[in-house]
DNA sequence: ATACTATTTCGATAGTTATCGAATTAGATT
DNA sequence: AATCTAATTCGATAACTATCGAAATAGTAT
């Protein structure tokens, strides 16, 4: 989660209270002064205050002096600006930006693994099998041709029953297989 | 509040939170299952299935079954909608439609008011001033022109200092006078 | 300078909700 | 039909926050 994302997350918590949203709403129209905001939402001025600072936080809105009182006002332009960052492409695939999108897959190797390397059992949903052949296919140097039985030895360190290991790994696209010899293919 | 407004506040609300955006940007790339969020999110799948089905009530979110596994994926035709709204004129002041502007008027007229209707005292504050006056005024009738008797004679039902009350309502430009003469002014 | 008043800050409280683990459900695979 | 598994629901707990009243602050107006 970087800084532009804590933004948007600020952008959203801003938003995200019935009140509050009456208070944007309000200033749309003109500038009003804490009292009155309290006096037509039917709040103590503390709580308007208390809201006003966390939309102040977000710079969704600004003060200005007003002999006695201090008039709120909506900053738009804060407003615009989130709003067509949640139309641009980019902005929500930054959010996730610094994720870590291979721990599904790790965490899946990590379950299915004994703590000396080897399976428990060959997992049988396809998304779970996939992780653990990729994770075995590492094995496998790219542009060395294997011969069957050389191939069944490093499935061996796996799981006694290579050969459908070994199928899986060709039906998964991981290994090539043509005139009895196995390859790594590029992912 | 209307129901738009509600639609609003529940979108406000769903992304609210930090896992809840990060899943959203992570749906904004690909469907997931609910393990694999987990995993990513280093967060329990009852955790995850918590905020999917908040996003899902907000629409932000569908689930579509895919063998053993429901895949999410992100709506992203409400994400822009919801953006679209905010950025038309009409939205904002919507959200505010129902609300009593006048109260804060009400407030200040019963605030200075004593039970038989007549003033605690004059306000000083101009924006309360004015509210006590607008009050005032609505005592006189439209298009009728009132000698400077009569009018004080009405002013005294509020307070015994009449003069001000009349020099205030002309200030205000709640009263016109001409040639000894005071008549109200259309608002 | 002094007094007045809108606003803010603070402390306390009640309501909301994010999170987890356990139990249940729904659905696909065999 | 029986079994297995991802997903959901439920109950409990901890963290957060909206709201209030009281006290402190700041900034005009006299």
């Amino acid at each position: 989660m970087n800084s532009s994302s804590d933004e948007l997350l600020g952008f959203f918590k801003a938003l995200a209270d019935a009140n509050r949203l009456k208070i944007v709403g309000l200033l749309s129209q003109k500038g009003f002064t804490v009292e009155q905001l309290a006096a037509m939402l039917e709040l103590r001025p503390s709580t308007v205050s208390h809201h006003l600072s966390r939309l102040a936080r977000a710079s969704l809105v600004s003060a200005r002096a007003e002999g006695y009182y201090s008039v709120y006002e909506l900053e738009t332009d804060t407003l615009e600006n989130m709003a067509r960052r949640l139309l641009s492409r980019e902005e929500l695939p930054a959010v996730a930006a610094d994720i870590d999108l291979d721990a599904f897959d790790r965490k899946v190797v990590a379950d299915f693994s004994l703590p000396d390397g080897r399976l428990k059992t060959i997992p049988a949903q396809r998304k779970k099998l996939v992780a653990v052949l990729q994770h075995i296919v590492a094995d496998f140097k790219l542009g060395t041709r294997y011969s069957e039985k050389r191939v069944n030895t490093i499935l061996a360190r796996y799981h006694e029953d290579t050969a459908t290991l070994r199928r899986e790994l060709v039906g998964a696209g991981l290994l090539q297989r043509e005139a009895g010899k196995y390859w790594r293919i590029e992912s």
